[in-house]
DNA sequence: TGAAAAGTTTAGCCATTGCTAAACTTAACT
DNA sequence: AGTTAAGTTTAGCAATGGCTAAACTTTTCA
């Protein structure tokens, strides 16, 4: 049942990597979407997060927190919520991230719902030389 | 700075599916890596699972347990760690869709270093609609 | 065989990311 | 202005996946 025998492909380094991903990810993704929100509506909200992301109230203010530690996010209580310069720049290049990827899938000839999902589990997992060569692939620059 | 305005792309249930992806993600870590031990040096044991994650001894411990209530995996206190049929066919299948993303990014002309870390991350997110135009792609059906 | 080494398990801790329910602020509408 | 509705925050709980240290088995080898 079992192809041939082989190496074990999972270095301690690549699994570490990418459980660590997984905590930036996530601020990643709280960024963008304000980034987002900010731009579509002139303002972002914690329950309009909340209800985008999925989420209850309570645990986006909790992250909230925590992007403001991390220098992303600032935030009065009560106010809406604002990015920092750092926000800014880590939301675009999430944005240039997926953007490139979901043209390569659809470049593929993936289906633009499947692209839609599939780029964003992946956008967080790609090297820059892959996405160079989505992009080449592409046959445009798409930033 | 910001591109023109767009859409918000991450809707709820993206999220939640990256989100729920992760706990499945691990699980098929450890089964894969349990059934590369296997096949390599006829056994698994925690030790090796857990230098190969670069993990504590205790916490390998502790996910076998959870692999074991979800029917992954059978062990014997002190014995060494086996896959059930339905371990093996979880093995398998990450193995199946690690092959083809790793493949895929050398064809793409990714090197070999950056091809197995971006394909260790990318493999849990990837549709099988995608797999299967990146199999097309590659020009040979890997399994 | 019996002591040391190697490996495994348990116990108890921590951080993260969720949740609900209750308290509080701000905005909106008579 | 005062009441209600909407939005935000706090408090406290739960599950996950880590960790260390100490206890316990198994294996190895003098």
């Amino acid at each position: 049942m079992a192809t041939a025998p082989r190496k074990a492909k999972l270095q301690s380094a690549a699994f570490q990597r990418t459980r660590a991903d997984h905590s930036s990810e996530l601020a990643e993704d709280y960024v963008e979407l304000i980034a987002d929100l900010i731009d579509e509506k002139g303002e972002a909200r914690g329950t309009d997060v909340a209800v985008r992301l999925g989420v209850a109230n309570a645990t986006v203010v909790k992250m909230l927190k925590k992007l403001v530690e991390r220098g992303l996010v600032t935030q009065e209580p009560y106010r809406d919520i604002m990015l920092t310069g750092e926000g800014w720049a880590l939301a675009e290049n999430g944005r240039r991230r997926h953007d490139i990827v979901e043209n390569f899938l659809l470049t593929l000839g993936i289906s633009a719902e499947t692209a839609r999902i599939d780029s964003e589990g992946i956008e967080h997992h790609v090297s820059e030389e892959t996405l160079k060569a989505m992009q080449r692939y592409c046959g445009r620059k798409l930033t």
